[in-house]
DNA sequence: TATGAATGAGGGTTCATTCAT
DNA sequence: TATGAATGAACCCTCATTCAT
């Protein structure tokens, strides 16, 4: 008779992760060009060659969809900064490689970042995506811990307010994915230098 | 800058302009919150203590109404930039006042940034939104040349890409429509005082 | 303002309670014609002559006009089933009353009754559906207890097996829900009486 | 009898019966269980330990596994019930013989007998499926003569309705296939004996 | 001005079925 | 024999919009 299962999970056999990982890119795409409510499970399968049933062979709903691309780049990127949190650097050096590290994600996953940027306030209301709030007060907090620490090691400026500088840092760090295109002038290690030299030492011609 | 209405539209008839703002603040307050597209009409609806089908003897549709709400705060944006271009003032000065201009229109407008913040690279390719490229033409024009007369100037650091720094600086400035609420502990006067700080001399302790 | 209220509810407003009748009597008859899981909600609104869309102003779902259907036939059987149990009978009375009254329920809500026959089991299986399983109980438990009131006071035979009989009693009164139509040449209480009397002294002619 | 294929059938090949069986007697379980609409293919295969769409060699479509198992059963029912019709019974013993027969049917396809309770009226306006209108044809005619001729014989009361009597005594023996459970604590022997003396002698005391 | 009821297009999802391997 | 992937029709439901009152 063999087992019973209740519920399909073709995705968890491990076997074609291949053609998953294709349609979660094609998804991922359409999602931000077009916003996760407007696109349609008809319009990913359109871009990905197939009928829109069948979507439903490999997942089980466009919101799942919206789910494993999110944690896929929120899995990735914290590995990227969990490394530079572990390397002991100093403030200074912290903030220039968390800068360059999300530069270089963004240019990996411009579609899900993209996505995150415009979703994930309404998204993490719903218990399915309270990882993303999770994520965010990680973020959080790594960012001004570091910030106070080179506050308190008179690296940083100590007449900024602490929490509205990492606003102003986080966000345009991210916006970034909504004008990135990657394979364009500049490499996201060049997008980082020119960020960093603007945030660190200002716009204004020194006196 | 008129609309033009496909059908009747009792609303020009100059009756109860009040009514017509009230229901507008509301929708604008929803669409904010919950995205255009995830706003349904009856939520409005609901908010404003009517039926969805009464909201249709204001307005023409949905979309008029997102129309309206943009339209109204991009009169009112290019009002105070107008008078702040026209001013005759150095590079330095009309970037502090634009940046300024822009989070006292976040103060008084936060809905509707954040509604043109989320929504408006999607809208701008719909005929009826051709407004909203219009204005993000104008803006940049605006923001160019204002940095690159500080360049000539030897205001503003000529070893950074002009069009990044734009980008940065617009970025920074309207995320904060995501976060600001009025009637915090910060005024606009003095978050555009800290950010320009900021983006003037950047965050790291002079040598 | 107003209130704001997070769900429509317009069936509850009390107001124009007739055309919601009128539309769960045709469902009920859908249904029991064809099946609840084998009826769209387009046959549904064909025969009420309106789009499957509009009985959603009217009902939140399918599944809930199910429920509303069963619930009114169960609350109306048992204000019928609580005055002949409140009576003070004897048990051969009550036997005749509770027959008798369920041959008028058949007669009242017959498509209620054929789809309570044909689907109570799989759906009181289901949260929504469990007041079926109270019913289910309350009625085991008032059967079985006048069996055996009868059977105590010889009455009733005993070398009956009491749950057995109660279950040929349930089906066939219930049963006859499959075959019955209204306005036939029998009336309820006809039907009742001939059921009883087969019931109570057999079929077969005495010694 | 034969069906007639409407496409390639590699079960007519004659081989492997077994599998085809062990197969049928799986899907009238979760048929009878869930119902054959709520039943999905999957579901079947899911307990069968195969794939859906592997189900597609054994049988041609969901309606022929439901037709092949109905008519299984209808054709050893019909081989018990010939077997007593041509004994040259009286009406009395036909009745008692007729019942025990139909006892021991619910006893070795509950589930065919089940589904057969459930979804025949539906399914008999089908082309495909008029051999269950036939079959209750016979099966009336059958039960209607023997009660007639009881009556005749001043064996059976003819103070009763025939067809009314007809009905009831149908309905209450197949009734029980929904609550039968084979290996239980009665025989069907001994539920058709318990039944037959409810039926013919009543529940009632004798005076 | 607003309501109540309906429209109709479309959206996400399910599922029997097919078919190359 | 069975799998994996896809098809396509149909289904339940949502929602912007209309309109008589």
């Amino acid at each position: 008779m063999g087992a019973v299962p209740t519920k399909k999970n073709p995705q968890v056999t491990a076997s074609a992760p291949a053609r998953r990982r294709e349609l979660l890119r094609t998804a991922a795409e359409v999602f931000a060009e077009q916003g996760y409510n407007a696109t349609t499970v008809r319009t990913i399968a359109d871009h990905a060659g197939m009928l829109a049933g069948s979507l439903y062979y490999h997942f089980d709903s466009k919101e799942s969809m919206l789910e494993e691309i999110l944690r896929t780049f929120l899995d990735e990127l914290w590995d990227g900064y969990d490394a530079v949190l572990d390397a002991g650097l100093g403030p200074r050096e912290t903030l220039e490689a968390l800068v360059t590290e999300s530069f270089r994600e963004i240019d990996r996953h411009r579609a899900a970042v993209a996505i995150y940027q415009k979703e994930s306030r309404q998204l993490a209301a719903q218990e399915r995506f309270t990882f993303l709030a999770e994520s965010q007060r990680r973020f959080e907090k790594a960012w001004l811990s570091t910030l106070e620490r080179g506050v308190a090691g008179r690296v940083f400026r100590d007449d900024l307010d602490v929490r509205l500088t990492y606003r102003f840092v986080r966000d345009t760090v991210w916006v970034a994915a909504s004008w990135y295109r990657p394979g364009g002038q500049h490499s996201p290690e060049e997008i980082a230098r020119q960020y960093l030299s603007m945030v660190l030492d200002g716009i204004a011609v020194r006196a």
